[in-house]
DNA sequence: TGGTTTTTGTTGCCAACGCAACATACTTAC
DNA sequence: GTAAGTATGTTGCGTTGGCAACAAAAACCA
């Protein structure tokens, strides 16, 4: 698939984390390991596909959308280099996916067909035991993840939602000013709200001096008091 | 805590599926877990709270909530008996939780203080490796809820975030005539609804022949076109 | 039993925001 | 360069659905 060559930082990647480069290369050959190009605007998965594989983005960037029959596009989630999804198919491999999976920019992606192999195998090695554990890192990780997205969701106003997702990305960045992996159209996706509403309503919220914002970097110039809205 | 006697039936939870009574003491006792009873309308964790067991709902309901200052709770997801919860801390054990944990009718809870046990611990018991594997399950599980969940709230109009909410009760119980663990306000909460509004539409759905119910108990009646809605 | 609380249903009002349509800027390709 | 495509901003209009306030029914309890 890779047309030209790639090389996968593989000690970077969380799902590897302690393991050293012998150990991660046996893991690799063991569950078969394969390293797939997908280029922007194609699918991984789509809504209704079975899943067999856990994938890891080693370079570029995923996201996990939802479309309704007329296109209109939902994002659940954004997956940059490092993110493992498909998680959720470990307990049940093989069964339909109710999202898809769509790159939104050139991709690199390793793909691990896990099968039952991760379940049956004598897992005695440190290796494997390692591995086991970073898994379930990753899963309480992502669970998380989806927790605050959820929690964005919830807000009953766009500003609000506005809010607590520039708070999160405040956090999550240790800066009250950031820069989004989303440009207006996609983060309108993701906050689930028309692109023209939240145009209207950044400038409203810069106009009142809650925020100040150049094309994808954000300022948040409150504290946290508005955050109950 | 527990007052009057309680006996949990271990082996119909997930969490200890194929582990024996003796295999089940053997970890109760190393993790030291530890039964807890808690009234309706208890909090077991709030919002903030530093969050340091896994816990399992043995009996009761809990809800997972979100509650803004004015104290409006939306319900992000609902337990019921056998479910795994606070799960998403394992990685981070002792991080802050963001969400709160209501019990919504008298409950039994299992608290594990696993802290960081469950990774140093050399797992080379048959029943350690058995119960790894099933948190993974239970995690993947717990996740591919929270997707389903942000599903729904990813609807734009209130009918189709009914409908939505109905045909994955329907898939979950094999059967278009179902019943909801919530009441009207719950559902709303759960929905992210006004509890009017939603009231409203359900009446409205009925009229046109759309769905029919009485109290809690709904079925659907039309096929599953609509749903790109 | 009757009173109190909780749950559910009903309705009028109105604003937030989705929608559509268009304007303007920026980006890419040739 | 210019043309085509894409991202962003602006605005008027109209509907959905939130809100509040009340009514009715059901559940609870003393």
């Amino acid at each position: 698939m890779a047309v030209k060559m790639y090389t996968p930082n593989y000690l970077e990647i969380p799902l590897f984390q302690g393991l050293d480069m012998e150990e991660i290369n046996e893991v690799l050959q063991k569950f078969h390991g394969l390293i797939k190009h997908f280029p922007k605007s194609d699918y991984i998965y789509l809504a209704g596909d079975c899943v067999e594989n856990l994938c890891v983005v080693l370079e570029g960037t995923v996201q996990m959308i939802k479309e309704d029959i007329w296109g209109e596009k939902a994002i659940i989630a954004n997956l940059g280099a490092g993110s493992v999804f498909a998680e959720n198919f470990l307990g049940r491999l093989g069964d339909r996916s109710v999202v898809s999976y769509f790159v939104a920019s050139d991709s690199e992606v390793l793909m691990l067909p896990l099968g039952r192999m991760l379940f049956d195998s004598n897992t005695n090695s440190k290796a494997s035991q390692r591995l086991m554990c970073n898994i379930v890192s990753i899963l309480a990780d992502n669970n998380t993840r989806l927790i605050e997205k959820t929690e964005i969701l919830c807000k009953k106003t766009l500003r609000s939602k506005i809010l607590a997702y520039m708070e999160q990305e405040a956090r999550n960045n240790g800066s009250r000013s950031f820069t989004i992996p989303f440009n207006r159209t996609d983060l309108a996706n993701y906050l689930d709200a028309d692109r023209s509403a939240l145009t209207r309503e950044l400038a409203r919220m810069r106009e009142e001096g809650l925020i100040d914002y150049r094309k994808n970097t954000f300022e948040l110039k409150v504290k946290e008091h508005n955050e109950g809205l």
